[in-house]
DNA sequence: TAGGGTTAAATTGCATGCAACGCAGCGAGG
DNA sequence: CCTCGCTGCGTTGCATGCAATTTAACCCTA
């Protein structure tokens, strides 16, 4: 029941500020709002039901977590994702979510312990049919952006927590299993399976270096499709 | 004179709430504003002479930030600093800097090698002098402070330089050279020449490691002088 | 027709008033 | 004496109106 709690203050946000911050992120992700789009306080106002007010707080609060980018006595307008970006988020990553994973290892607790393993254990059985239906990979996308999430967590570093929660969030986590081949995927669920391994065998290094091969291979199917289209030379197949 | 142009636009910021953000970050910084002390709208709308909203929208801000923390219907507060936030703030840095310093070595343009030569001789003749005066040292502290942020800025990850200013600038960077005796001091400063040295030579390796050395060294005076304040056990002389 | 200046529309920035919520102090009941 | 509930005060949350600023269109002029 201490799930509970925070499950349900923050699926439904008490103040009205908190409400249209969460519907703006919702709008951003699932792509009603277009990059370079500016949302204006007063349209959005009437949309939502309520005053300039706590609109202008929720776009505020997106500027400084990176949703948005505000200019001022203009607006704020979402923000343009660049392949620049995503070399960047990957950098970032490939460095913190080892550590995380190293760090991981060492403080775990029991109860976390199981809830990675039911999440690796449900994403095994999902990639296992020979074909995956996009429902099911949406499904895997969401658990393991879950078995990451808990991870982090049980690194016991609040920072580094947040620190990847606003650089891996904003980027493009959802839907990017849709490229991943039947290998691909077996391979990212083995990965996690390896990780608990580690832990269980207690080998900080071990965990943090499965991670980092599996961030190594996200990247590396992640190029294979966006290279493409900022190097047109290149004569591709698809 | 490209320096100056965002110098005056940061500190003489046009609209009252970026005015009011400036002014409260400052009063955290020198220590006005208590740890857990709130910050009242009222009172402080009263006396910098503006109205609630744009003070509201700069606590909102600084929230996001990591200055402060909000409670629902009961206001914001200074965040109060632990020796667990202390730690985390080194695991952080000691990922990441050392990655910048890696970075820089390969992406390093020759304005900025100029000006991380400038601020190392800069610091290096302060420290020189077998007395280093507190104004001499509170100098230091802040050419120190522009060398890292210089050279993380050189990294060309524009990410890496975000999550590094949330995750140490609101940490204690100031004014804690006075626990440097004279050796620290000029074994710091003589890491700065290293790392430029490292990357005269183009080894991002060299440089990534003396990064780290660096660190690791600021992290032992650190815990030197805070861990009797956690350890009430041990016999203090204070 | 091209360029510059002016004006008007739209939008953000800010001020103020009222409502909702939390908390401390007080009093009644067990 | 302790506990529970109520009430009053202070603070934050939200709505609304007006001022400041920007943008873009338009007209006038060369």
């Amino acid at each position: 029941m201490l799930k509970a709690a925070p499950k349900v203050s923050s699926s439904i946000p008490r103040t009205a500020t908190a409400q249209v911050h969460h519907a703006i992120k919702q709008r951003i992700l699932s792509g009603d709002y277009q990059p370079d789009e500016y949302i204006r306080e007063s349209s959005l106002a009437r949309e939502l039901e309520v005053s300039r007010t706590p609109v202008r707080e929720a776009l505020r609060e997106l500027v400084s977590e990176g949703w948005l980018e505000a200019i001022p006595h203009q607006g704020a307008r979402v923000v343009a994702w660049t392949e620049r970006d995503a070399r960047e988020v990957f950098q970032l990553r490939l460095v913190l979510e080892p550590m995380a994973a190293n760090l991981a290892c060492q403080k775990l607790t029991a109860a976390c312990r199981e809830r990675l393993e039911a999440l690796a254990i449900r994403m095994e059985a999902l990639s296992e049919p020979d074909s995956v239906s996009p429902e099911a990979r949406n499904e895997i996308a969401i658990l393991n952006h879950d078995f990451h999430r808990e991870l982090i967590l049980a690194s016991d570093n609040q920072r580094l927590f947040n620190v990847l929660e606003m650089v891996v969030r904003t980027s493009i986590i959802r839907r990017n299993f849709d490229q991943y081949d039947h290998k691909a995927l077996q391979r990212s669920m083995r990965h996690h399976r390896e990780i608990l391994q580690a832990i269980d065998a207690g080998s900080p290094t071990w965990a943090e270096s499965v991670m980092y091969s599996h961030l190594l291979a996200a990247r590396d199917l992640h190029e294979a499709v966006s290279e493409p289209m900022i190097r047109p030379s290149m004569h591709q197949a698809t």
